[in-house]
DNA sequence: CGCGCTATCCGACAAAAGTCGTCGTCATGC
DNA sequence: GCATGACGACGACTTTTGTCGGATAGCGCG
């Protein structure tokens, strides 16, 4: 597990995250030292869904999941954070309690930015705070779409749209944390009826399912089973 | 149908939303007088799905409802929209077309407020700005709640839900347009599935449904059902 | 007052989703 | 190389959800 990176390249990061385009230099430097760094092992809890806690998280490396779960222990992925990704938007700009739980698939590690280094920006940068609010749009359509899904497709049709949007060149490539009981939670289901969907693609010759990846034989079919 | 309403009232009623607290009174007119009246009829669409609106909505009488609707004609309701409250923010603060479509429930109006007089208003003032990101924050966890509930609940614990968070007074009123349908499109099943979930309730002695109203007769269990 | 419309209601059926038990297999660590 | 534990596969079954046809009742409107 990789120690506390130097700073120059977290910099770096920051800089290409869209939240922060258009910020100087010394302003980026500002936010850099406000950050602690802190370190996950996998399946470690990050935020504990009702916590407030009052830092930015920008994720350097490893994959954490942000999951919601029922009192039957059932688990529902509202979506994948993947290194260079930031959250708890919520808990730093509205104040609000986390949501949601976040928990680390692999090991992982994470800058946390202090909330008011971020707010003391939205004051001063008109700008800055227009980017926070199109991150949050965006979230927002992110969970619209995931509504939709749940609702109004069966599984068969949330996996294929699942693969579509996952997939490059055809292939969706599985890492070792991807297990089916993941997939399952992403889709909103439970892990066996996640496989009967998978075999069914299968069956059809629409996907074919290895390892680690998965591949997508008949574009034009899972298009039109995701319709 | 009432016609348009003066200017004075729309300013008191901009003066008590959220989004436009602690604004001064010319700020507030200037943002009244850049907005157009407009009425709806029942049904009619106000917003479609992928339109680029480039106005915030300020609803001033009438219920609007905003859904999804699937290919096969199936509707997810999002939200329901009373008087005072505002909608299209994606689509003015963050430059997206609106991911759902607004119908009006009844005869209704509302103010349209320019989008560059609210773009002006977030430059010049970063408190602004935070009510805005608080307001989406606010619908973001709103999601986040629909998106739990369709994914971990079976349709009575929606309703039960439903039940308990919409009573004043262990009565929930259902006006004119609430009927099975609308209630279905809001737990996300149909009408059929919608009314066996109120006669179980009715059945356990936990509701009383009555024409126009729903009455909450044990609580407590409610509760549990809801849990 | 009667007409027709729509919402509601109900029972039976079909399909989808979820559950359970078991067994094979693969990666890992010892 | 072997034991172990987690993941995946599969079939049978239950429960929940969705569909269909048709009966009934309230409401607005002429």
């Amino acid at each position: 597990m990789p120690g506390r990176p130097p700073f120059d390249p977290f910099i770096q990061g920051l800089r290409s995250v869209a939240l922060f385009q258009g910020l100087d230099e010394a302003t980026l430097r500002e936010l850099a030292r406000s950050a602690r760094w802190h370190e996950y092992d996998a399946g470690e809890v990050v935020i504990l869904e009702g916590e407030a806690q009052p830092c930015l998280y920008y994720l350097h490396y490893g994959w954490l999941k942000v999951v919601k779960i029922s009192a039957a222990g059932r688990e529902q992925t509202l979506r994948f954070l993947e290194p260079g990704d930031t959250f708890n938007e919520l808990g730093v700009f509205a104040g609000r309690t986390n949501p949601a739980t976040a928990i680390a698939l692999e090991a992982a590690g994470a800058w946390l930015i202090q909330r008011e280094a971020l707010l003391r920006l939205i004051q001063r940068r008109p700008d800055f705070a227009q980017h926070v609010i199109a991150k949050m749009a965006e979230r927002m359509l992110h969970l619209v779409s995931l509504v939709t899904d749940l609702s109004l497709r069966p599984v068969t049709g949330r996996l294929a749209r699942l693969l579509l949007e996952g997939a490059s060149e055809n292939v969706l490539y599985r890492p070792h944390w991807y297990t089916q009981s993941e997939l399952a939670a992403r889709l909103g289901t439970v892990p066996d009826v996640a496989q009967r969907a998978l075999r069914n693609l299968e069956g059809e010759g629409v996907i074919a399912v290895e390892r680690n990846q998965i591949h997508i034989l008949n574009r034009p079919a899972l298009i039109e089973i995701a319709a």
